[in-house]
Formats: structure tokens, C-alpha cells, sequence
DNA sequence: CGCAGCGCCTGAAGGC
DNA sequence: TGCCTTCAGGCGCTGC
């Protein structure tokens, strides 16, 4: 479930392979979700960016390439076609390297866009901030969060209040900052520290190397580290690295979700 | 218009 | 051993 780290690892991974180089042949997975990939050859690569879970690769013909990885995408360089069943979509760039797109369960998505026209990507289009960007402050996440009355964990996955965060993260951001997943309204105080928490799991997600659960992986290859880090996604009948209760499983927002009974509260 | 609920996918894991 | 069921889940879409 690659999530804002694991898509900065895959975008770091990728730069040196992809910017400047023309994409001379493609080609896809029959589906929608991947034919687009096709579309972009005899156009240059200036380069790879992310906006919250979707790579962006500006073009040099004005359009830009957008990648999603779903549950388990990954973005592999191979010096002759691999015999791997899942490869959805491919390049072929200038330099001879095959750039593939790999996904068991199809659950990613290739799309080209013009410009930054993102109205055919309604996620990426009503995305909220980045939470590194300065106006992702606690402020504005205590009115935003304000502005929906779902559960705060649904509000975190629904990418519009901030950008990037899933299952994992927030399962983690939430248990940090002491909130009951389910909670509804929130104070001031807790927002911000909802703000830090938020930053502080992704920042450590990211050095780290991402989260391998189990289909996660980076463009090289290797498996992320921050899945020996995790204090609370998962941990359901495990004690709390706090105070020692019994963690609780439960569905929120048709979520897995785990959380603290104790020093979770509402 | 907002949001809940469904469908998309496949492989791993567990039950019998 | 092998078959069947359940589970994992981000996002696009539909319909209330």
C-alpha cells in the first residue's frame, strides 16, 4: 500500500532514470487504467515530481504523465524485457533502459494529462496540501477538519484535507497524537498535534525507505525499513508501546483500523 | 452537493 | 493435500 513515503522513494529512485530521456517505443496492458502509457512516445522526460500518492513526469511537449501505484505498483528498470506477468506498462527511453510498470492486482493507474489539467483524476484534482508545504499549519487542518463531520481517520484517507496519508500513516499519526480514530471534533491543541504527528511519521517513513509490508519495493528493488517502526498499524491484541494496553482491531470506513482503547480517546 | 457504498483485482493465509 | 473462503485496500464511480 505504497503511501506518500513509499511514492517519494519510488520518485527519488526514478529521477536519474527518466529525466531528459525521449521515450522511443511503449506499450500496455489492454485496460484504460494503463493504455495511456503508449501515448507518450517521441515525447522527452523533464523529470519526476509527487503530489501526495501520484508521480507527475512533465513532458516536454506540455503534457505530463501521471502514475499511480494502488496497492502494488512498482516502477522497475531492466536491460531487456522481463518475463514478469505483470508488467502493465512499458518505455523504452533513449538510453536503451526499459522502464516497466509492474502491478499484480491492477489496482494503479496510468493517465496523460495536459498541462496540469487534472480534472480527469478527481483525487488528484480536489487533493489537499502537502504536509511539508507551510500552509499545511494546525490551524488550517483544525478548519478543514472541521468542515466534514465523518470520522478523522476518513477524513485523513480522503486525501482532501491533507495530502498523501493512508491506512498505515494514519493509523500511526492518530496514535501518536493521542486521538481516537473515530473522533469527530477536535480542539485546537489536538489538531496541532495531529499536524506534527502527521509530518513527523511520513518524515520517518521516508528515511526509512518506505513501508514493506509485502508488495512494496522501491525502483532498485529493495524492500523499505519502516515496517520495524510501527507502533500501532497492525498491532491489533498487541500492548501498546505507551502504556501497555491491549491494542483494539476495528473498521472504520471500511478501513482496518487499530487503535489504543486507553490513551485513544475520543 | 456530500458522502456512503460498491466494484475493481489477485495472491496469501486460514479452515476443513 | 487440496479446495474453498476470507482478507487486504486506494480510488473511481454511482446513487441516495
Amino acid at each position: 500500500m505504497p503511501e506518500l513515503p513509499e511514492v517519494e522513494t519510488v520518485k527519488r529512485g526514478l529521477a536519474s532514470i527518466v529525466t531528459d530521456r525521449r521515450v522511443e517505443m511503449a506499450g500496455s496492458h489492454p485496460s484504460i487504467k494503463f493504455s495511456p502509457a503508449t501515448t507518450v512516445v517521441g515525447a522527452r522526460f523533464n523529470g519526476v515530481n509527487r503530489r501526495g500518492k501520484y508521480l507527475l513526469f512533465p513532458l516536454d511537449d506540455g503534457r505530463q504523465l501521471v502514475a499511480h501505484l494502488g496497492m502494488t505498483g512498482q516502477f522497475r528498470p531492466v536491460s531487456e524485457p522481463s518475463s514478469s506477468a505483470h508488467v502493465r506498462a512499458w518505455w523504452r527511453l533513449d538510453d536503451g533502459t526499459i522502464l516497466e510498470f509492474r502491478d499484480v492486482r491492477r489496482f494503479g493507474r496510468i493517465a496523460v494529462v495536459q498541462g496540469d489539467d487534472y480534472s480527469s483524476l478527481p483525487t488528484l484534482h480536489a487533493l489537499g496540501p502537502e504536509p511539508f508545504d507551510p500552509d499545511f499549519d494546525g490551524l488550517y487542518l483544525w478548519k478543514a477538519l472541521r468542515s466534514s463531520s465523518a470520522a478523522i481517520k476518513t477524513q485523513l484517507l480522503s486525501q482532501k484535507v491533507v495530502a498523501g496519508v493512508g491506512n498505515i500513516y494514519a493509523d500511526e499519526a492518530l496514535w501518536r497524537a493521542h486521538l481516537h480514530p473515530d473522533a469527530r471534533r477536535i480542539t485546537k491543541a489536538k489538531a496541532e498535534a495531529l499536524r506534527i504527528a502527521i509530518i513527523n511519521v511520513l518524515k520517518e517513513g521516508i528515511e526509512n525507505g518506505g513501508t514493506t509490508l509485502r508488495d512494496y519495493r522501491s525502483v532498485d528493488g529493495s524492500e523499505g525499513s519502516n515496517q520495524h517502526s510501527l507502533d500501532c498499524y497492525g498491532q491489533a491484541g498487541s500492548p501498546c508501546p505507551r502504556c501497555s494496553t491491549v491494542m483494539v482491531r476495528s473498521v472504520i470506513g471500511a478501513r482496518a483500523t487499530t487503535h489504543c482503547p486507553s490513551c485513544q480517546k475520543r
